[in-house]
DNA sequence: ATAATAGTGTCTCTGAGACAATATGAG
DNA sequence: CTCATATTGTCTCAGAGACACTATTAT
């Protein structure tokens, strides 16, 4: 605490007893198909978890998330204990949301600050071993919301998956989840892994031939510019994609 | 501090000295025209700041705002301060952000929830003299950013401005700076007082005769069932309008 | 050939954009 | 009549939506 000339001090004041950051860690996994032919994956979103093995709520799953320090900002504190807890670096991560109802945590007047972190399964790949540790799960999000986590975390969860939903469509954050370049189908399937029910029969065509549109993606070039295609998924070769650095003005009067 | 068998006590580790709200109270100011002929009046956005009377920052102007108490939400919290400091009740409000960079406060260690509200002004028009009072008043967002505000609230006065604005163009916001009816003048003109370079010439026609937009907004019409018009600002009457219910999804792939 | 994915052709109809023209009614 | 605002007419062209069709290539 500062002390100083005025007679101002917190001391006089019930002060909080934690600012917490709590991690809602999205990833997308892939399955592949168990097709003699080429195919594209099953995709599902997933949320990682991890097992408290502390009072309060001992043995339940919670999102990952820690106490601020006096020396960092909450957004450095997610930064933090994301590393710290899942090993995970240099991740999407975004704040949306505060949670302060009062009882919210039985240590006392704990006041979260709740981040999102889309992170890209490749990465993820890096550090099986740890995701697989019994305490750090991933669970897919339709499990996540039926298990009974910790604190108000099924409402934190439910907040994130509706701002992630937003801006799946509103957004170019689909880069998160996939490679640099990527096809249209694959977009697409993302796309429907996060919102359900997005359908658009006219997808490519729509992306590719739609001026307004197609400035937030390019096609992927070799060295001697000549278009780069992927055989990955199907027999047909399918043109590669990369988002632009444009972000996409969307107004409802224009 | 709640006590209990476990061994957790937040008195082992440093905590926040405090989690307050900051508002950023946002009016448009109409001022109507010297002229002989009616005519519509110029809007501008407006801020409204109070003048601090004590350490820190004493004498300098600031967003309203002030400490969480236990009991409640910070949400909650927003809304007793701007009851408390400017009469201002049953607004709409909404949180947008935290601060938490150290040193921000020289009271200590302080992680400040900032709110955006947007005030009608025929609401304060009832409380005209309080705003008067000489440490709370409206200041254009032009003057309020050239001047040297307390703390880091001309970073968060800035971030509210970018807020609202994208907000403008995406949500139905522009409903709480106007009346219950109004004519598709005053919405293009609330529109361009908060959003300067938007511009639309075909605004009223892609309004009413576009069906994907034509759901936001419905003809205000009197108890028989005949279209309701104000001859206001013009010689020649126009239709009034009311906003819907609904809500716009804006997608950039559909 | 078959299967699975990637794309094109073609049609209709809505609506965006530009800009001129007309309507209204107080001063 | 003039002026400020409100609204309609008319034209062209982009693009949304539907759906059938063709392309590619491993198996």
């Amino acid at each position: 605490m500062v002390e100083n000339e005025s007679n101002y001090s917190a001391a006089n004041y019930r002060t909080p007893d934690g600012a917490p950051a709590d991690i809602v860690i999205f990833t997308i996994v892939s399955t592949e198909k168990q097709s003699a032919k080429k195919a594209l994956p099953t995709r599902e979103l997933h949320v990682m978890l991890i097992q408290r093995n502390i009072w309060p709520f001992e043995g339940q799953w919670a999102l990952p998330g820690g106490f601020t320090q006096e020396n960092e900002t909450v957004y450095e504190c997610a930064k933090r204990e994301l590393q710290e807890e899942t090993s995970i670096e240099d991740v999407h991560i975004e704040y949306f949301n505060v949670y302060s109802t009062p009882g919210r945590d039985p240590r006392g007047w704990i006041i979260s600050h709740a981040f999102l972190a889309l992170v890209n399964e490749k990465l993820l790949a890096h550090r099986a071993a740890a995701v697989d540790a019994s305490d750090v799960r991933l669970f897919t999000v339709e499990e996540a919301l039926r298990m009974d986590l910790a604190f108000d975390h099924k409402q934190i969860l439910s907040d994130a998956l509706e701002g992630i939903r937003k801006k799946m469509l509103t957004t170019t954050i689909a880069r998160e989840f996939l490679p640099e370049e990527f096809t249209l189908s694959e977009l697409y399937q993302v796309i429907q892994t996060v919102v359900q029910d997005f359908e658009e029969p006219n997808f490519i065509r729509k992306l590719t031939s739609t001026k307004s549109r197609s400035t937030i993606i390019e096609e992927a070039a070799d060295e001697n510019g000549l278009p780069k295609q992927s055989k990955q998924y199907s027999q047909r070769a399918a043109q590669l994609y990369r988002f632009t650095k444009e972000e996409p003005q969307l107004s409802i009067y224009s």
